[in-house]
DNA sequence: CCGCATCCGTTACGATACTG
DNA sequence: CAGTATCGTAACGGATGCGG
């Protein structure tokens, strides 16, 4: 029976680096975590309202890969007045980070290319 | 006449973290980066000698769009002991602080789950 | 409705053979 | 040595359906 999303990465080397990116190097990770560091608990819909308009299926696989990668975990639906939200481990919270050199760069580097360019948030 | 490789991205939202991944936010790019980081001016096969093997169309595809998006650049063939090779322009070298982060998060967070996992380099 | 899963077309990746 | 051409696989993206 083979799992739907494989459950850990398949390491491409010993580099600290390239491990990360193999567990957070793909597309959306990375925009799903800004959400929760900058938002907190959140909702598969209010995922899908952020502006990069990530599609369903994919949103779902990436949240199913976090969860398995001990990135994220449900809010104890019982116990918040917010079901079915998801919300950041201690593993996930400690990319803050990486996303904060990462809007460093974006910001005093692609805004001559990129205008429209929001100033971090 | 459609361009082989896009020159610029395809901007997702004015987040400069999801713009930022629209740069360099694929499975390739940050390890192009690291090896420049790490050892310099580099040439195509050394590139190819890497841990992690990445396959010579991807290889030529990247440093094309490092190139095109001001990331890298060509060492001048006539003035150097080492012809064609690649480093880093400003832009590119300022992303080491994105480098950093990642490798020490990784470093911190994923031993136990990948304990092959070298520390820093 | 909300939280997904399924279907299917398109784009990125990957292994390998090959060329200037 | 530095790539390109080819072709197969995997990830992504849009539309839609379906159970709770």
């Amino acid at each position: 029976m083979e799992p739907v999303v494989a459950s850990t990465p398949q390491w491409r080397s010993p580099c600290p680096i390239a491990s990360g990116l193999d567990v957070v190097g793909d597309k959306w990770s990375l925009v799903i975590i800004r959400d929760l560091i900058v938002h907190g608990p959140r909702t598969y819909s209010e995922f899908l309202d952020a502006p990069e308009k990530i599609s369903t299926n994919i949103l779902a696989a990436r949240l199913k890969w976090l969860h398995a990668n001990g990135l994220i975990t449900h809010v104890d639906a019982t116990r918040s007045a917010r079901n079915n939200a998801y919300q950041l481990t201690e593993r996930g919270a400690a990319l803050r980070p990486v996303l904060d050199a990462l809007g460093r760069w974006s910001h005093q580097e692609l805004i001559d290319v990129h205008p429209g360019i929001l100033s971090i948030d």
